[in-house]
DNA sequence: ATGGTGGTAGAACCA
């Protein structure tokens, strides 16, 4: 079974090219983030056409997250157990909401998951963004107490990257979120809870990146960050025997501002 | 030092 997670920055703008990304790659599972449409503006016939299920939340024009399978799509979920809600709190404020979706594809129990920006180290965001990491590591742990031989993907957009080399120059991210300590702690506890970066294996850094800025010309010269990343429980971890970033799929005239992460899991 | 680009919008806001 072929997984793969896509941050897609509006997936009317790029149908086609995730179509094209399905077929050239062959993948059975594809998890997406930042749809930006609402539910009924998705293009699922886009993707029915090619033999997918479409599952989709969004709550407005910003992020929303989907999954497509062609293996199974059941137990849709929007949301985990505990996840904070932003609006509940702050008033209506749908850049924060609705980021993740669960459901179980060939036997495999997958989440597409926007982790929340954080915007600036003094922005509320960046503490609900923290709050919002440590809801999801005591869920995802949960899970593997009730089942240790559970097969879990945590896949997404982490917006955090959780090493030195994960981004091309430190000194540029100083007093920036997505590198500071206490965002790198929370990555780390979810790792802690029993799901492991599966991808960096197969794609060890330094310079292996799955986001580039648009501005600055940050992908020809190769400016970027590794901020996505697919986590495995340990039995799904175990079935790992591929993984890579399609760096080609940065490139050319409308390309999202990042690349897929694609993960072989064998039989 | 701001703006560089691209998305949703249909003005500003977000990444």
């Amino acid at each position: 079974m072929r997984l793969a997670t896509w941050n897609v920055n509006s997936i009317r703008t790029r149908a086609d090219r995730v179509a094209a990304f399905l077929q050239r790659h062959d993948v059975d599972v594809l998890a997406l983030q930042e749809t930006k449409c609402r539910d009924d503006q998705f293009p699922e016939m886009v993707f029915g056409a090619l033999g997918y299920e479409v599952a989709h939340v969004g709550h407005s024009q910003w992020n929303g997250v989907a999954i497509l399978s062609r293996v199974g799509l059941d137990d849709v979920t929007t949301g985990f157990a505990g996840m904070p809600s932003w609006s509940a709190k702050e008033g209506v404020a749908p850049s924060a909401e609705a980021r993740a979706l669960g459901a179980t594809c060939g036997g495999v129990r997958v989440w597409s998951l926007y982790v929340p920006n954080g915007r600036t180290l003094e922005d509320p965001h960046y503490a609900y963004k923290l709050e919002w990491l440590a809801a999801l590591r005591g869920t995802a742990a949960g899970w593997l107490a009730e089942d240790p031989a559970a097969q879990v993907a945590l896949v997404g957009d982490w917006n955090i990257a959780p090493q030195d080399d994960d981004v091309w120059d430190m000194s540029v991210f100083s007093r920036s979120t997505h590198v500071s300590a206490p965002e790198r702690a929370a990555f780390q506890a979810v790792v802690d809870a029993g799901y492991a970066d599966v991808v960096r294996p197969h794609a060890p850094g330094p310079g292996v990146y799955t986001y580039w800025d648009y501005t600055q010309l940050r992908f020809p010269r190769r400016e970027g960050m590794r901020i996505d990343f697919v986590l495995g429980s340990p039995a799904l971890a175990a079935r790992v025997d591929r993984a890579f970033i399609d760096r080609e799929e940065r490139k050319g005239k409308g390309a999202s501002d990042h690349a897929p992460v694609v993960v072989d899991l064998a039989e």
